[in-house]
DNA sequence: TCAATAATGTGTGTATTTTACACATTAAAT
DNA sequence: ATTTAATGTGTAAAATACACACATTATTGA
């Protein structure tokens, strides 16, 4: 990759070359910040992924990652990163782990930590052109520059438990959306078959889901009835404790 | 606390010296390791702690932590001071959480890496003599240096959260125990009182603690038969998967 | 030696949750 | 109007969690 290519991809060059001034010829750590950003469209699990910059990984794509400022908060990094690459700002976004192999970077030693976020694809339209910035279907993932394979199998893993155990879902739907989607949904994300009937009732006892007295347009068949998820009870509810089970 | 009094306390007076040399007057971004080592002694849950040796927290109780070498591996650096401060290696070691706040450190930009560990009291002994390490009853942990009340807190949740997936608790326990001292560490951990019946039923279906035919020694009443874990049996089971619960 | 004591060890019934599965209802398409 | 492909509702069996009672065993001390 030529000087020249390397100027269109204007945030990213800035990034890389501030990893090599901050890191070679030096026996300091630089600390950076990846995010895995989530997104669920056509009843697919997505995730954002940009070309990398790196010769060494030309060709392959990458996670959404950018240095920590020296005065910035590590969170405030996470969602800085995100507000640069998507717009996003108020959504949910989480810490998952951080890598610190020696070797993991080629440019020299920088400890990443790893953000998780999960977007509503449909009401916040990503600028596809900026370093081939898009959503690529979880399915299709593999070979990502760095260890970024890694990074993303992790955060996939723990997205797969927490969603379980949190409404953590919702964020990646629309405000209004039927049992249909939110099954959909789970699906996607476990990558599993649940059955239908089960799976509506287990969400009708939890009792946080409010009916909105609406029904789906444009449906191919018959259209299913309308919910929002109700935060403001779930907020309230103390979580139960579980029992031991390994 | 004068220099001479810091003289004495050889391992963290190099540890707070190279993160003063390390973060004063740059901009750059310093990373720590912060253990938060569990024991289990006397039927009470216990965290490993030394005395700070900042003036500003002079008198309070801190975590184990010392700064990451350059081309040192993240998890290397937490196993290395493991070891240097409780002489121990071949223990559960996990990763829970970076801190990352500005001001957490008041010598400069230290962002911390959080590690886990679980080790059996009785098993390794440990020097109290330097730094006034020794094990405190997490009963009456309370404000800590730096930001390590959060740290510890924050570890400690997670360990009650993860000692129900997963056996870790044996690795607070000799080799042989009894159900008792089983359920005894339950309740220390997870704060609460458990019917001793169903607790027992609960790992008995498990099937997953192995008979030795042996009894406890020393006992002021009734001996309980002991039992060890079998981790060969657990690595072969594939754990199922959990339902949604929130 | 023998009762009192304080544990361990075992069982049973009930309530709750999970799982599997069947049928009626609705709207769109032809 | 009939067909089609969804949604919406119910029910029974199985598995699990929970509350609780009683017999057994070793120690202690009168």
């Amino acid at each position: 990759m030529s000087p020249e290519d390397k100027v269109m991809h204007t945030k990213n060059v800035k990034t890389l070359h501030a990893v090599q001034s901050e890191v070679e010829n030096t026996n300091r750590i630089a600390l950076s910040v990846d995010c895995v950003i989530f997104g669920f469209d056509e009843n697919k699990l997505k995730v954002l992924l940009i070309r990398s910059d790196l010769k060494k990984y030309v060709g392959k794509w990458s996670l959404l990652g950018d240095l920590v400022f020296p005065k910035e908060d590590l969170d405030a990094a996470a969602y800085r990163i995100l507000k640069q690459r998507t717009g996003l700002s108020d959504v949910y976004l989480e810490q998952v782990h951080t890598f610190g192999s020696v070797n993991r970077h080629p440019a020299g030693r920088v400890v990443t930590v790893t953000y998780c976020s999960l977007i509503n694809v449909q009401h916040h339209k990503i600028n596809i052109l900026d370093n081939e910035l898009h959503w690529h279907d979880i399915k299709t993932v593999n070979d990502l520059a760095f260890d970024h394979q890694q990074i993303f199998d992790n955060c996939l893993k723990q997205l797969q438990k927490r969603v379980q155990e949190h409404p953590l879902g919702f964020n990646l739907l629309p405000k209004k959306f039927s049992l249909r989607d939110l099954q959909n949904l789970y699906e996607a994300i476990l990558d599993i078959k649940m059955d239908r009937r089960n799976f509506r009732k287990k969400f009708f006892t939890m009792d946080l889901l409010i009916d909105l007295n609406e029904i789906e347009q444009d449906a191919p068949h018959r259209p299913g009835k309308l919910y929002t998820f109700n935060y403001e009870k779930y907020e309230k509810k103390q979580k139960k404790w579980v029992g031991i089970d390994f």
